[in-house]
DNA sequence: TATGAATGAGTATTCATTCAT
DNA sequence: CATGAATGAATACTCATTCAT
């Protein structure tokens, strides 16, 4: 559709904050009130956005997992497939904090909804994929990488200040790879979870 | 000081968005002009109550730390430490997104190095108390739990209309408990780290 | 158009500084925002004002000179369509000082530009009506004798504060006449002009 | 003085807007409240700067004139004296609009006062210099000659905006060079005077 | 003379959203 | 389906000035 891809483009391009209602108009070719015809809100039409996002890296997920991890672990297959969709962690970053706001109930439990059923496929391949893992926690595990993205890419990918702050050597301990750390912390995450189940 | 309590006192009683300089003025006992004397805008402002939370939190690790894990382990430690500071929580969860910009190079700048300092030092404790540890990993190991940690508090601690929305039991599988999966998110992963140790 | 018209209005009665862009507003019988759907800053709308009142003196100065000075000298001239002109010229005095500042370079050059070629108009007749003038020569003179009538409003129309002082006797020498100095100047500059013309 | 020194470096420096009485202060080594010892207001610390400025330009003017104008007329005179003094030229144009605003009447009386005790003087000189001055026209015509410089400094020196503005070739003719335009009409006028008064 | 901590008034501007046509 | 003119809420920040010491 005209309206998101408009939405998603600007998304690229300049932060969300940036993006004007005005500016997805005039890229889309509509008319400003045109825009709310189809999204109640600002807010809304960018969950849309990343209901999308979230679709087509879980889509990519799936197709990994129906291929097998093949001795690769979680954390490769996060990177691997997160790397090339950093439009997608920037609205992650977005998405509880702004997006889910200022939304109508419907339409938040709508977008849970979708992005459950969605999740719970994948799920459902990860514990194909993964043996240790019992029926059902697919799912929850996927929610706290989920997590885990998240708060990684809020402290690892600085704002502009910040990013100039970083460059200062007596502070170079704080910088993060944010790729670097997910995949490590997600094996280590796993490997602790193969663990446990084979231990106590 | 007034301002700092003043601040801090309004942020424990409602959002960041909601609180006006004017109100910390009319809290501090003190005029609109007199704040940006000790701090020249609202997010330094609070960035500085951020900071001094955050040093009470390391506070509260350096002793628990130094009364040794006797048993218990990282994730309970952290629960126990957070559980009473969910103001802090809160802080950090704008720390990024919010208070490090609009604030001046050198302000995060002195920021970025308090924490470090603290941080260094409660690293090396950290370090103490979990031999599987090399040198310098205790600090990099706190920095990635802080990054689990305010990822995790986004998605699990929502606001109010994804709170209506998760009382729906059909996204119930999305409700989740912070300081319970901290602390499991914790376990898994030390106990993959002390396993990745051992073995290759 | 109506927001043209309050701002004028309110301009007649008040000093500029004093006028709030909400007071034009509620005067226009529009809503604050409305305005700057036609105007991005206070400044670009007086500046807007301050052009037409521009045009209705250069429309008054042309319709006087196409039925020729006879006799009445260029002095005369200026007093008689400016003495009706107090707004004008108080928008004047704060045209370079204010009114050019804090708009835009594409906003000021239409401006200037719109004046120019009005300007260039009424320097035509000026110079069909003073023989002794080169061709050309009447731009330049309406600039100059625009700088006069701006220095000179400076000058001899005080605020309240030089009024008061004024009425002591001691600073009597200090009172000027705008209108009486304007004329006089502008009759010994024509009269310079001319004599140059007929001399080396 | 230190005060009356640190406030000319720092308008010589910077636009009167921009200077802060902090500023004043810290570059006069002293604290912002005994600033207020001497003067009781920022814009009375900057009439005494335009007073002292004022007097250092009417002592070359009188030197000039006591030497005799040789052959060369009150506009070389103006010109001359006037060239290395922009930062009289800048105070001027503020003082009617901001410096005599907010002052104490007693303070714009003796400033008022002083001035005219000098300008008669000068006057004096004037008269002495041009025969065709009657007794007294020498004040007067010197407060007009002051008029036509403020004038055309407005016009003629425009800030940054109007500065790129007029690089535009499309304006050109709206470009005035102060120095050339204020000897040219000097010259004029005073040629004017002088012939009014051999004829009519 | 000098300090400097405290004051507090004052307003332009943005932009998501609406709704009559 | 689409328009686009109109809305209006909402707030951080500066800096000249004061006055108790």
């Amino acid at each position: 559709m005209a309206i998101l891809d408009a939405a998603h483009r600007l998304f690229h391009e300049q932060p969300y904050e940036a993006i004007t209602m005005a500016a997805v108009a005039v890229r889309a070719g509509l008319a400003k009130g045109t825009l709310y015809l189809y999204f109640s809100t600002k807010e809304e039409l960018f969950l849309q956005v990343a209901l999308a996002e979230i679709g087509q890296w879980l889509d990519h997920l799936d197709k990994s997992l129906d291929r097998g991890l093949k001795g690769r672990n979680v954390g490769d297959l996060m990177v691997r497939t997160l790397r090339p969709r950093q439009d997608l962690l920037r609205l992650l970053s977005i998405l509880h904090a702004i997006l889910e706001r200022n939304v109508g109930d419907a339409t938040v439990l709508a977008f849970k909804r979708s992005v459950l059923a969605r999740v719970v496929a994948t799920g459902a391949r990860l514990e194909r994929a993964l043996p240790f893992l019992r029926s059902g926690e697919g799912v929850r595990i996927l929610f706290r990488i989920y997590a885990l993205v998240v708060g990684l890419w809020q402290v690892a990918v600085p704002g502009p200040v910040v990013a100039r702050v970083l460059a200062d050597p007596s502070v170079r301990a704080m910088r993060i790879d944010f790729f670097g750390a997910l995949g490590e912390m997600l094996d280590a995450l796993f490997a602790g979870l193969a663990f446990q189940r084979r231990h106590g």
